[in-house]
RNA sequence: GUGGGCGUAGCUCAGCAGGUAGAGCUCCGGAUUGUGGAUCCGGCGGUCGUGGGUUCAAACCCCAUCGUCCACCCCA
C-alpha cells in the first residue's frame, strides 16, 4: 500500500461495531465510578518528559525504552503520556487540589507506548483508571479493588478475571529488602538471565517476577520481602485482607508480584484473565504513598489503578455472546427523491419524540426495493415511510421489519407512541 | 528489542514443478417503476503490500523494506 497513507504501526481505527463495544466499556466504567462517588478529571496527553522519568523511575521499561518522548519547537523536552497517574498526580499538585482535602478521581484515554504490537497490546491504547488522594491505610485499597469488581460484573466479565495482590513495603523496609535480596543474589549474577542481571543494579525489586526458570530458581531461597514488612505495613496488609474477606471478594497473595512502576509503596494490585492471549493483565494498580511528595507536593497518601479497555472489550467479545451489531432503530425510506424536506421533517420529529432513539434517513436514491433493502441490513427495527399519500394526510407509514405485525398509517405523534410502548416492552 | 507465520477484489481465501488473475460473501442493478429478508439473472471491483534482482516470461524464485498476526519481553 506505497503511495497510500497507513495508520502508524501499533495504531488502530476502531469503526462501528469495534467502536461501539469500546463506547460500552468506557460509559460502564464511567457509571461505576460515578455510582462510588469519583469525579472526572479531564487530563493532557502531553507532559514534559521529566515528569514520567521522575514518577515511574528512569529504570523502568517504560521509560527507558517505551516512551514517546520529542523536543517541542522550542527544545522542551515532552512525551506522549504512557499512563495516567503521573499527570493526575502533576494536575492535583498544581491545581491545589490536596491541599486540606481529599480528591476521587477517573479518567479516560489514550495511553502510548512504544512496543511491539501483538494481540492486546498497542502502542495507542486506552485505559480507564481511578485515583484516590489524600487518604491512607486500607479502607482506600480495599475500595478501588470493590469499585474494579463492579465494573468487571457491570461487563458481565467478572467470571473471567482474577485478582492477585502483594504488599512491597516502602521506606526503610524496602531498602532493607533490597540490600539483602541483592546481598543473596550477587554470588548468582553470572547465572541469572541477561535482563535479571541488569536489574540486579538497576531495580531489582523486578527481578522477582521474572518468569526465567533458572532465575526462579535461584529465587527460591531468596529472602522474602513479608518478612522485612514493618508492624504497620503487615497491619495495613492484614486490614485489607480482612476487607476483601467480608467483602466476599477473592484474591490470591502473589509475593511475587511487583509491578513496573517505581512509585508503588505497601499495596500492589493485579487483575489477570485467561483467553486474550500472551497480554493478560486487564488491570492493575496500588498504593503510591510517595509520588505527591516525589513530584513537589506535600507529602499525601494515594492509591489508584487502571485497565487497559482495549484489552476488556477483547476479553468482553470472548466469553459474552453480545447481541449483534446494529447501528440504527428507524431507516427512514421515502418513495421519491422530491420528499426529502417531508422526510428530514418527519426523522426529526421522531427523534424529538423518542429521545435516544437512532433515527437514520435514507441518503443516494433508488427504489423503494433497494431503500428497504438498505433499512433491513442496516440492522433497524422499524421502516418509517414518507410518500404521497402519507404527505398528503400529513401522517407516516411505520413497518415492523423484525416482527409479523401490520404496518400503520400513523400521525408522528402515533409512530411515536408505538415505538416507545415496543421499547418499553423490552424488545 | 528478539524469534516465527502471513500480506492476492471491500471481507474470507484459492491460485505456487514460474506462462500475463479466480471463488464465495459483500456491494450495485434487474425479475418486483409504494415495500426488505428467500430465489434467480446480470454487473462493478485487483499497480497480486512496496522496491529491487533472476528470467524470454514472476502473484509464484531471491534480497530488502513496510505492515500484520503469534510468541518472547513488557504491561493495560
Amino acid at each position: 500500500m506505497s503511495g497510500r497513507y497507513q495508520a502508524v504501526r501499533g495504531m488502530r481505527d476502531l469503526a462501528a461495531a469495534d467502536a461501539a463495544e469500546l463506547r460500552q466499556v468506557e460509559d460502564q466504567c464511567m457509571a461505576v465510578a460515578r455510582a462510588f462517588g469519583f469525579e472526572e478529571i479531564r487530563l493532557p496527553l502531553v507532559e514534559s518528559e521529566e515528569l514520567f522519568s521522575r514518577g515511574i523511575g528512569v529504570g523502568t521499561d517504560i521509560v527507558s525504552k517505551e516512551m514517546y518522548a520529542f523536543d517541542d519547537r522550542r527544545g522542551k523536552r515532552l512525551a506522549l503520556r504512557p499512563e495516567g497517574t503521573a499527570g493526575c498526580a502533576r494536575a492535583c499538585i498544581e491545581r491545589g487540589l490536596l491541599h486540606n482535602q481529599t480528591q476521587r478521581l477517573w479518567y479516560s484515554g489514550p495511553m502510548f507506548r512504544y512496543e511491539r504490537p501483538q494481540q492486546g497490546r498497542y502502542r495507542q491504547h486506552d485505559q480507564f483508571g481511578a485515583e484516590i488522594f489524600g487518604v491512607a491505610g486500607a479502607e482506600a485499597d480495599a475500595e478501588l479493588i470493590q469499585m474494579t469488581a463492579a465494573i468487571w460484573e457491570a461487563l458481565g466479565i467478572g467470571h473471567a478475571v482474577r485478582l492477585e495482590i502483594n504488599a512491597i513495603g516502602s521506606g526503610a523496609s524496602r531498602a532493607a529488602y533490597l540490600e539483602a535480596l541483592v546481598a543473596y543474589l550477587s554470588p548468582y549474577e553470572s547465572e541469572l538471565d541477561g535482563d535479571s542481571r541488569a536489574r540486579l543494579r538497576m531495580n531489582p525489586l523486578r527481578i522477582l517476577d521474572s518468569k526465567v526458570a533458572s532465575t526462579q530458581r535461584i529465587l527460591e531461597e531468596a529472602p522474602n520481602l513479608a518478612d522485612y514488612l514493618d508492624a504497620t505495613e503487615r497491619e495495613q496488609f492484614h486490614s485489607l485482607r480482612e476487607l476483601l474477606d467480608a467483602l466476599g471478594l477473592s484474591y490470591r497473595v502473589n509475593p511475587r508480584l511487583v509491578r513496573g512502576f517505581d512509585y508503588y509503596t505497601h499495596t500492589v494490585v493485579e487483575w489477570t484473565t485467561e483467553g486474550i492471549g500472551a497480554q493478560d493483565a486487564v488491570g492493575g494498580g496500588g498504593r503510591y504513598d510517595g509520588l505527591i511528595e516525589l513530584l513537589g507536593g506535600r507529602p499525601t497518601p494515594a492509591a489508584g489503578f487502571a485497565m487497559g479497555m482495549d484489552r476488556v472489550a477483547l476479553l468482553r467479545q470472548a466469553v459474552t455472546e453480545g447481541s449483534p451489531y446494529r447501528s440504527t432503530d428507524v431507516y427512514v425510506v421515502m418513495q421519491d427523491g422530491k420528499h426529502v424536506p417531508e422526510a428530514m421533517a418527519a426523522a426529526q420529529a421522531l427523534r424529538v419524540r423518542v429521545p435516544g432513539l437512532r433515527v437514520r434517513l435514507h441518503a443516494g436514491g433508488g427504489g423503494l426495493s433497494a431503500q428497504f433493502r438498505r433499512a433491513d441490513r442496516s440492522g433497524a427495527d422499524w421502516a418509517m415511510i414518507v410518500g404521497e399519500a402519507e404527505i398528503a394526510e400529513n401522517r407516516v407509514s411505520l413497518k415492523w421489519l423484525r416482527e409479523d405485525r401490520p404496518q400503520a398509517f400513523a400521525s408522528i405523534e402515533e409512530a411515536a407512541a408505538m415505538i416507545r410502548d415496543a421499547q418499553t416492552d423490552g424488545r
